[in-house]
DNA sequence: GGGAAATCTTGACGACTGTCCAAAGCCGTC
DNA sequence: GACGGCTTTGGACAGTCGTCAAGATTTCCC
């Protein structure tokens, strides 16, 4: 009986090492899927092309996820995170009501032509939820969370110009993500001026969003 | 050479009925094609589940189109000619700005609410294109079309109010069309309240878009 | 009414998909 | 250094896909 209390026993500490193992595949393999996702987006992405795109081939996948159902969902989870980790902080830091609308808008641009593919494949996910309910919860949490940046954005311009919001969350949400649609997609097409557009139409839907 | 000029020569007559006969089929087929894409998606529906739906068997298909592009692109195309025939009409009978805004705001509700799933495969369609070179000369063409219908509404209402619209037409259409979508999606969804919220959010977003 | 052309059906083809599995490779532990 | 469990491989499977073509059927014209 002499040390089975003792919560670090080899046994336990190998099995932690193992998960973490896992986990960090799993990682690695939800990244090489969501390169070949936003690449081809969901309808023409194969497990086989992601395992291509990885170090492995393709008969691993059904080892760390149960099936393709699985490795999207997780995937979706980690954009996720590296969406909102991206977007907060960008709020934070704003004095005045310009630099707020300063901030805001050049942020949303940044991100806008630095990880277009991720966005454009954002937006493949969410409309192919419309039609799968698979991944429709967790689209819509994400969708939730896209929400909640924004009206936190609403809510601080609002502080900083000393008046209240003057709509819904979810008016705010909507607005916004039509600009940044837009602007995706016309950056995708070439367009030089998307970024500025966006810019401007963003500053100008957010200051009337304030009473 | 007698009447080799007649212009309605038996020859010429039947080859017009003919081609009237295939114009209807491919009319009918791809209306059978936007029942299925609509229902399923573009991503999950193939020749043979768009056949079921017909009259028809597989095989016809490549006897009116020359490949799967092909009937889509024509599908989109008489999506358009449905969608526009529904807009327009909403904006010219009215006398004053408020009964301009609750035609307005109707008319989207009205559409959302009876298109709805067609209104899904205009998104599902719209996002595909941005993966799929094939039909993004027609999307963006409704897309145009719909900016110009929005437009329409936005100078029409300045109009009524006695000032300019303030606001370039991209922006007008995208803020819209994120509340359309927001409104669709939650509709979709089973919330009661999307039609409710689409219509004071357009109302709300219009009056905005004047001086 | 018969023959030719248009139309439609049916089955086949090769390519691709998600899934599964037996075997091989790998690694830590005794 | 050999054993045993964890990883990984790559092929097999059943299914579906778009496409095609040969044959059956219908339609039309003389």
């Amino acid at each position: 009986m002499a040390r089975r209390t003792d919560s670090t026993a080899p046994a336990d500490r190998s099995a932690r090492r193992r998960a973490d193992r896992i986990d960090e595949r799993r990682r690695a393999l939800a990244d090489a899927a969501l390169l070949t996702l936003s690449e081809l987006g969901y309808a023409r992405t194969s497990l086989r092309e992601i395992a291509q795109n990885s170090a492995f081939s393709h008969g691993v996948l059904h080892y760390y996820f149960r099936d393709k159902v699985d490795l999207i969902t997780y995937c979706v989870r980690q954009y996720k995170t590296h969406c909102v980790e991206r977007y907060d902080g960008i709020v934070a830091t704003a004095a005045s009501p310009e630099d707020l609308l300063d901030g805001v808008a050049e942020g949303l641009a940044a991100t806008l032509e630095q990880d277009a593919l991720l966005h454009r494949l954002w937006y493949d996910l969410r409309t192919q939820s419309l039609f799968e309910e698979s991944f429709r919860a967790d689209v819509a949490a994400i969708d939730g969370s896209l929400e909640r940046m924004i009206w936190r954005t609403v809510e601080a311009y609002a502080r900083l110009v000393g008046a209240a919001p003057a709509c819904p969350p979810s008016f705010a949400y909507a607005t916004v993500d039509g600009l940044f649609h837009q602007a995706l997609q016309r950056h995708l097409a070439g367009a030089a001026d998307a970024l500025d557009v966006l810019r401007a139409g963003v500053r100008r839907q957010l200051a009337t969003l304030v009473a």
